[in-house]
DNA sequence: ATGCGCCGGATTGTCGACAATGTCGATGCC
DNA sequence: GGCATCGACATTGTCGACAATCCGGCGCAT
């Protein structure tokens, strides 16, 4: 099998070609990765020694990429036992959403206090490329778009504390079980949310900005809601609700 | 020298007599505490060989908890070079209140609306046992109270994440330069809003609530503005702003 | 005299090894 | 047959040592 993935001392890896950094970073940003991507999945043991043979270095700087990452939230340390891949249950990922509807209101008003002129043109024109997306309900394209929509008004509130906040929100809102249900919004929904959005930014409206932000993630709670209910009651109607394997956390 | 400074393997320390605890999470509170009380200030670098040895540990660990450490945001690792104690500057500070304004106006809401009787008579007990320090102008008993309080209302709301946050904002906090600015709000004022908020909350009123405690952060965040600038202009008006040493960051 | 390069000390980054702990399976007993 | 006990394995927790890197001072050339 593959002694080497791809992050070796001298592999010039595509992603951040920072040779320049220490390995337990590297290691950090390959261990986010893998669970961003689903390889490492909620409730999922992380073994060392595994992990030391993947990224091709010892047991020290996975030791503190885990961690930081247990710090940050992503992986849960049991004494004697390990780390695990966090699981976030429904109640958590309400939690979150919650906490993310203040930051947003909070974004909203920053942001209204502050924009120009060119800034809310780029937002339009982030706007129009998620219209044309969702009109052509092409979720591969909607999804980056709105992706970089978020970061641009991120980057428009102008406060790196509430940046980095709210990168860790969402990092830890797909550590959620069944994260499949949470961009199942669908895309025209949320787009008009995005515009109403854009509008009290271009009115310069701090109150009307924050409201609509933070009304923009309460609806995708709600949708999260509504999509956790809808499931819960198929499985219910489907038989039984058989317990699968008696297996372990 | 001393070899062991009081948190060795078998020492019954005082404070978290939890002896199955990992070193490291033993040390990375002791680096916290170290922080809290001042021993280590804002800039101030962190030698892993001193740490070492005030724990009597090895460096590994160390290393551990510090990595933990930055990723909460108390220290900063630059590569090759250390880590070292973070220091807040003015406009951190502000950003952190903004950001701290928003989760309050949050936990005001979650708290009206899940508030029982009891624990809205174990508020105003708090209340009145800040009213009788402030009476006596006794900061040290004010303070204590006030920091329950907040505990308080940070139970209450019934959001875990929520605690998280708030608990790493406040530690945070720590890290502004002169942070004898922080409390310097009068106790009175100070005291005042807080009857506010509890009244707010009596009347399971989310709003009044959440706009009360949003407030009441708010005015503190004036309030370190005030003594920022009165701070600066009176160093102004006295002769020149010598500088002090030409040392290092 | 001043700027540049070299060298020594100190500290960090990383590694492999040992000890402690927990887990899983086999064995024996009730 | 079910359950408690024991033992071997696997994994984590911790340590000491080596290599890489960086900071500071010294000497030297211009």
């Amino acid at each position: 099998m593959a002694k080497n993935t791809g992050i070796g001392p001298a592999a010039g890896n595509g992603a951040g070609a920072q040779a320049r950094e220490s390995l337990t970073v590297r290691v950090q940003a390959g261990i986010e990765d893998l669970i961003m991507t689903g390889a490492l999945r909620g409730g999922d043991r992380v073994n060392e020694i595994a992990l030391s043979e993947r990224f091709g270095t010892s047991r020290g700087p996975i030791r503190e990429a885990c961690r930081a990452l247990a710090q940050e939230g992503l992986l849960v340390a049991v004494p004697n036992r390990g780390v695990f891949v966090r699981e976030l249950d429904l109640r958590e990922a309400l939690e979150v959403y919650d906490i993310r509807s203040a930051l947003d209101e909070l974004m909203g008003r920053l942001i209204a206090d502050r924009v120009t002129g060119p800034q809310i043109d780029e937002l339009w024109v982030l706007i129009g490329r998620m219209d044309a997306a969702a009109a052509d309900r092409d979720l591969e394209r909607y999804y980056p778009a709105n992706l970089e929509f978020h970061d641009c008004l991120l980057s428009l509130a102008d406060n790196r504390r509430l940046e980095r906040l709210y990168r860790t929100l969402v990092k830890e809102l797909h550590l959620f079980r069944r994260k499949g249900l949470l961009q199942q919004g669908s895309m025209r929904i949320s787009n008009e949310e995005h515009r109403q959005i854009v509008e009290a930014i271009a009115d310069r409206d701090p109150i009307a900005a924050g409201v609509s932000m933070k009304c923009h993630v309460l609806a995708a709670k709600q949708r999260l809601l509504a999509a956790v209910e809808a499931e819960r009651s198929a499985a219910v109607g489907e038989q039984a609700p058989r317990r699968s394997r008696p297996g372990r956390a």
